[in-house]
DNA sequence: CTGAAAGCGCTTACAG
DNA sequence: CTGAAAGCGCTTACAG
């Protein structure tokens, strides 16, 4: 009987009931020692019967392993989220793992006195997405051999964290390639996202590449400020062109993003694409619905995420492991002026 | 020492290091019982210098008390669950427990010999996600006094499980009513949800209540199948549309069925809300952003999710709780026909 | 193949 | 206010 009154089995009940001592009933519930047949199905009948589930506590306590993965994310929600999400509950789940999900406050705590959520003291090994934590914090927990994963970041200088990313700086080359090259666009616009944010930088540095290659300046009053929020975003768009500049295309930078731009452009009266093309990054699932179903480049979120859960588990088994960069494709549909048939 | 090399501190360490108990360190840790200013000063000054996180499986096991809460959802995905986790989160967080995922698998396991993922053994109670678990299960565990919040579902018959739900029905009403009302449409179409949906039901509860209020027959051939599914909503209206039926307006269930819906319906030329009026039920973050943005019902998903989580650690605690249902709110854009000049 | 025993790192009555 | 001791429910060498 605990506190709440709810009478608990345990192992001393099972190995009773069975007529063998504890260990016996430890070992058959592990199968990692041998065990007579016949004492193991007179164990398991009697765990069954009794409906029997081991203290998760006790077995994490004497066997060092909590068998627990810790998520930490800085926020939930948008369109990226539940992907990645899927993803890593997948990996997680396949190798029988628990995951604790911490979503890091926005604005760091005062001072918490001890205890972080999520670390060594309660999981075996971390996924740590974007900005959920600092490099201080990361390389504190790395030095000391716990096993971390990042996902859409790279390492901290100094150390070798393993990670998952995608290929944006490529990914957004392509784009902007395709709106130059098909669409003979010169004047495209850009939103960049937080300013601490890799995926961001590496979207800037193939739209700039792309520009180049081309032959065309950057022009510093097309880029905007994203921020990967959708209404900063469209607030951004508005200004530009309130001000004065017309690009013929935007990159926004990401898919809500975008969606949010080409609303505020719709409300403005501006032809899209005609007037005005768009294109994101992400290929999320509302990119299809759209008013103009988008032009974007396809993020594997899904796989990038059960690929961390795989790096991390098998990080967590001493294996050795090796840093992804996950490929990204173009996605043509008909926000940038393409006028494709093909349905989604 | 662990198996992966990384040397722990120990309640031990601290308590030798300034000069105490481990029983005075485990006071101060925990603040509940009366300590000596100075004393607590120095053991703070230990732990903090010795950067001390006490096990949490050492706690746990010896306290009786996990501070974890399970969640069982079906599945991850879509934009329903992101708000929803938000919420869960956000209570959870507030009262300092940790939170603790579960997909449970959509096709049943073959047959687990032992410890469902989440349970008594290691949360002490649960969030129960629609289907997510059987009624049978949800019994055993009420029955057994494990606290348990059922989100999005009533209680299972003889026994009374707290539950947050939304107002399906009453919102269905008003938004059917508005359909009638305001635009005269009377011929109506629905999509139906899976058949075992409580949600589902209710929306089609009050879908009817409203034809019937207004002397409608409600008519056979306009229920499709919806199943919360955008594709699977798609084909129906595809199909009801070939078979010759015309509705003036279709209910599709949900906001990710209406997406897709209103897709099918311009790639076949029919013109919205003109010749065919969409509405949805959830307000999700894409309702503003279609190609007509959509006059849906408003459904409180993260609120619900808070609320949740708030009634589940109530009940941990041993307050006496209460299910709530959270109203919802009709949302007019301009997929119903309305003209709004107000955007969003 | 099996058991007795130590130990995992805490919390919490029980004394004082 | 503080400490010694029991105990939480398991796992895992160590013997046999």
């Amino acid at each position: 009987m605990n506190a709440k009154g709810i009478k608990k089995v345990t192992i001393v009940d099972v190995a009773k009931e069975a007529g063998v001592s504890i260990s016996t009933v430890s070992r058959v519930l592990n199968q990692n020692t041998p065990v007579a047949e016949e004492t193991a199905q007179r164990v398991w009948e009697v765990i069954e019967r009794l409906q029997f589930n081991p203290n998760a506590a006790a077995r994490k306590l004497a066997s060092k392993r909590t068998n627990t993965i810790g998520l930490i994310v800085p926020m939930i929600g948008g369109t990226f989220f539940p992907l990645m999400f899927s993803g890593i509950e997948r990996g997680v789940n396949e190798e029988g793992f628990e995951l604790l999900v911490y979503v890091s406050p926005c604005h760091p705590v005062p001072h918490r006195p001890l205890t972080p959520p999520v670390g060594p003291q309660n999981t075996d090994g971390l996924i740590v997405f974007t900005e959920g934590m600092s490099d201080e914090d990361l390389r504190a927990l790395h030095v000391k051999g716990f096993p971390i994963v990042l996902l859409h970041r790279t390492s901290p200088k100094d150390c070798e964290i393993p990670y998952v990313t995608v290929e944006n700086r490529l990914g957004t080359e392509k784009l902007i390639d395709h709106l130059i090259e098909v669409h003979g666009y010169t004047r495209i616009g850009f939103l960049r996202g937080p300013v601490t944010n890799e995926e961001s930088h590496e979207r800037e540095q193939g739209f700039r590449a792309s520009l180049q290659k081309h032959g065309l300046q950057p022009d510093e009053a097309l880029f905007g400020i994203g921020n990967f929020h959708p209404e900063t975003a469209a607030e951004s768009v508005r200004q530009m062109l309130s001000s004065g500049k017309r690009p013929q295309a935007i990159f926004t930078g990401d898919d809500a993003s975008a969606a949010a731009v080409m609303k505020a452009l719709l409300e403005m009266g501006v032809s899209i694409p005609d007037e005005i093309a768009i294109v994101g990054f992400d290929d999320d699932y509302l990119a299809p619905y759209l008013p103009l179903p988008l032009t974007t480049v396809h993020s594997p979120i899904e796989q990038a995420g059960y690929t961390a859960a795989q790096l991390l588990i098998q990080q967590i088994r001493g294996e050795a492991v090796q840093s992804q960069v996950l490929p990204t494709h173009l996605v043509i549909r008909r926000s940038c002026g393409c006028i494709t048939s093909h349905p989604s």
